[in-house]
DNA sequence: TGGAATACGAAAACTGTTTTCATTACCGAA
DNA sequence: TTCGGTAATGAAAACAGTTTTCGTATTCCA
C-alpha cells in the first residue's frame, strides 16, 4: 500500500504549472481568460483536501468578494473539464473537488467519526479489478472506491463509535 | 469472480421471509401496520434490479394509486433501517435501491453506455482492502467499489463509446 | 371501543446545483 | 487603439431530488 503524502505543502511551482495548463485549456477551447477564472483557479490550486464549492467560494470572495456561486461552479466545470481537476461525492450530498496533489489516481478511506478523508494506492487492488472487469467482458473508464469507517488510533473516533453501537442497542 | 446472479426470478418464499422480517421491525421499533407500508413493501421487494424511487412509486401506484411520494420516501427509510435493504447511488443524482437478492454484500460494474448495471463479488478483493485497511490503523464498517465503464460485447455501447471519443478530439 | 400515538398525503420547504437574462468584459480585426 | 461580436459574469429564478409540515385519517391497546 502507498499512502498518499498527507501533509504536502502546497508547491508554487506545481501550482503555476496548473495554472499555465488552465490557460492553455482556456486557449485550445476558444475561452476567454478572466479575472474571475484567474481568482477561482488560484484560490483553489492553493488549498489542499476535498474541497466543497462553499469553502471555496469562501476563499476566493476574501480575493474578489463580488464573484458568486455562478463562476465557481461554472469553472470548477472547466476544471474537470481540463482533466486538471477531479470531482468527488463522499456521500454528503455535497460536491468535492480535488486536484493538488492529484491528477494521479487514488482511493479513499473516510472517517465517519472524525470526517477524515485519507488517499491511499494500491497496484494490486487495480489489478485486480481489471482481471475481474476482463473476466465479466467490462471495459473500465473509470473507477471509485471508498472505504467507510473509523480511525482505530484515535480515541475520539473510537469513543464515538462506541455510543452509537450504545444508542443503537437502546433503539 | 462471483458473478451475480443476473436474472434471478423472483423467489415467493424469500419475498414473504422479507416482509415477515420487515413487520417483526415495525413491532419491535412500536411502530404501526399500515396498508400503505404492506403495499409499498411488498411491492419494492417484488421488483428486481436498483430500483429508484420513482420506478418504485410507478409501481405502487398500481396497487394504491393515492399512496404519494412522501410514504415510498419514508417506508424505503425504514426499509433501509431495518438493513433488509441497501441504498445506492451511482452518480446519476438519484438514490437507489436494493433487497431482493441482496443483505449480502456486493459491489457494482456500471455501463455508461446502456446504464447496465452488473454486480460481482470477489473474495480477494475484499480480503484486500481489509489488510490495506489494517495497514493504515483503519476499521472498515462499509465500502463501495463501483466500476464505470462499457460492455465490451455489446455492440451498440462500443459504438457509443467511438462516438464519443470522436466528438471528444473535434472539440 | 375511546382516544392517544402514529401515519398519511398534498403541498410547501429545503439543498445543492444549473439556468436565465440583462449587463459587462475580452480580444481579434481593422 | 478602437470597435464589435462573442463569451463571461452575477443576481436571481428555476430545477431536481428529497424532506418536512400540517391538517386529517388510521392504528391498536387499555
Ligand atoms: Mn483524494
Ligand atoms: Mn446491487
Ligand atoms: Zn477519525
Ligand atoms: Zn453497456
Amino acid at each position: 500500500m502507498v499512502s498518499i503524502n498527507p501533509n504536502s505543502k502546497v508547491d508554487e511551482d506545481l501550482v503555476k504549472e496548473k495554472e499555465a495548463a488552465f490557460a492553455e485549456f482556456i486557449q485550445r477551447r476558444g475561452l476567454k481568460t478572466t479575472r474571475q477564472r484567474n481568482t477561482i483557479v488560484s484560490t483553489f490550486f492553493r488549498m489542499k483536501g476535498h474541497i466543497s464549492v462553499e469553502e471555496l467560494l469562501v476563499e476566493v470572495k476574501k480575493a474578489n468578494p463580488r464573484i458568486g456561486y455562478a463562476t465557481v461552479y461554472r469553472t470548477l466545470h472547466l476544471l474537470v473539464e481540463s482533466g486538471l481537476v477531479e470531482e468527488r461525492r463522499f456521500g454528503d450530498g455535497l460536491a468535492r473537488y480535488e486536484g493538488h496533489s492529484a491528477v494521479e489516481h487514488h482511493d479513499h478511506m473516510i472517517c465517519l467519526e472524525c470526517g477524515m478523508i485519507s488517499e491511499f494506492y494500491n497496484p494490486r487492488l487495480e489489478a485486480l479489478q481489471e482481471k475481474l472487469a476482463e473476466e465479466n467482458n467490462f471495459e473500465i473508464y473509470r473507477h471509485r472506491l471508498e472505504l467507510y469507517g473509523a480511525c482505530k488510533d484515535k480515541e475520539a473516533c473510537q469513543a464515538r463509535k462506541k455510543q452509537k453501537e450504545a444508542r443503537a442497542q437502546g433503539a
